[in-house]
This record gives structure tokens, C-alpha cells and sequence, in this order.
DNA sequence: CATATTAATCGTATAATTACGATATACGAT
DNA sequence: ATCGTATATCGTAATTATACGATTAATATG
């Protein structure tokens, strides 16, 4: 895409837009929702959920990982991933102070 | 990306992560923000105030129409953009039942 | 120690995104 | 009709994302 504009744009926007990039592939909304129901849930468990290789899943978790919003916590062999919710509960905030400026619009 | 797979997920989940693709840019938020400012925009203005090429901002706004989030009123040569406040508050809502399911795990 | 299990990473192929100059289109004004 | 303005689209280059098989690394277990 040619060089990247991204950085011309305010950090605000940037780490916003970001997040959501995050959000941006129906695999990382499946994964947020499974550990939604199961709270805490080993790699292995997701990829069973999920239709795509280990391998894929893996980058998945490792975006959401990237942006904060899950945590891998190391299990002898195994990872357990949870929800890191005071990342989520930023990303809500941010959310909806956007929305509440367009519903003054 | 070899063939992809988001076809295997629901279309709830597809639908969401397609909206907030779009906003997945901060060139797209800005945009956003400077309708809400304006409320009603030319095309040209938006240019103005964004460090893009006009070819290029004129893509983001594709991409922001594909989704329905903004709105595009032909007005003899120019183009009057504004935001889709219906579109707006489903994708509000989508996003709160979301956090709602979080809230509760 | 040998083996199995779990998960990350590497390498790689393909596809989608981003960016822009150039061009096309559409309209209004002269 | 010609010209200027506004915007979309085309063509293209570079970058990033997606997907997976194969491999690696790390830890259990027999």
C-alpha cells in the first residue's frame, strides 16, 4: 500500500482504530465470545471451537494478545487465556465517548 | 491469504467484525469525527482536513458507505456526505450486547 | 531417557488493504 | 461548446493480513 499514512493522525484515533482492527476478523470476536462462557480456557479448547488450524488460531490469540485484550497465562504445557477486562472496559469507554459525540450530531 | 475462512463463522459474528473493519483505520475515525462536527459535509472539505490524497480519502469513503455509515448525497458536481445515524445505533447496540455478555462473565 | 502433548514460530502462498497519480465522468458556469 | 470544479474509478506498487503445513520448544508422563 505504499508507505503507511497512519502516523499522520492523532494517537487517539490511532489506538482506537487499532483495537478495533483487533475486532476486525469474525475468528477474534468467536474467540472473545468463548472466553466470555468459559472464563478461562486452555488454547487447545478454542482451537477445538474453532474452524481454522492450530496454527491460525494461534495468530489470532497473539493479535488480541498484541492489543491487550487477553491474557496467556503459561500452564506447565498448556496456556490459559482469559479476558483482560480492564483492557475491555477501556476499549468500551473509548467506544462510547465516540458514539456519545455523534449522538450530539 | 490463501482462501479465506470467514465464511465458517456465523453471520452475527461476520457481520460485526465487517463493520468495524471499516473503522479499523484512523483516516475512517477521523472521518467519522469530522461528520460529526459538521454534521453535513462536502466531499472536498473532508479532503481538506485529512493528510491524504483526494483519490485516497475518497476510498475511505467507499468504504465507510459499504457498511452504511455514512451517507452520500449527490448535489450537482459535489457530493454531501453525512452520517447514517440508523446504521450508527445498530452497530451501537451490537456492540453493547457484546460488552453486556462480557460484563457477565 | 523416550515419547506424547501443547502451543508458538517459521516459511510460504495467496489475498486484501492502503496509497496515489492519472484519467474519466458529471455538472455548472461562461 | 468550452472550461473549471468536484469526485469516482483505474492501474499499479507496496504493505499487511490470512491461512496452513512443518518445525521447534517446553513440559509432562510412562
Amino acid at each position: 500500500m505504499a508507505i503507511s499514512k497512519k502516523n499522520k493522525f492523532n494517537s487517539e484515533d490511532a489506538v482506537l482504530a487499532d483495537v478495533l482492527k483487533a475486532l476486525s476478523h469474525p475468528a477474534r470476536i468467536r474467540i472473545l465470545k468463548i472466553l466470555m462462557d468459559m472464563k478461562v480456557c486452555i488454547c487447545s479448547d478454542i482451537v477445538e471451537q474453532m474452524p481454522l488450524s492450530q496454527a491460525t488460531v494461534s495468530q489470532h490469540l497473539k493479535e488480541l494478545k498484541r492489543v491487550g485484550l487477553i491474557k496467556g497465562e503459561i500452564d506447565g504445557p498448556k496456556v490459559c487465556y482469559c479476558l483482560d477486562h480492564e483492557q475491555l472496559r477501556n476499549l468500551k469507554l473509548k467506544f462510547d465517548e465516540l458514539f456519545s459525540r455523534i449522538c450530539n450530531s
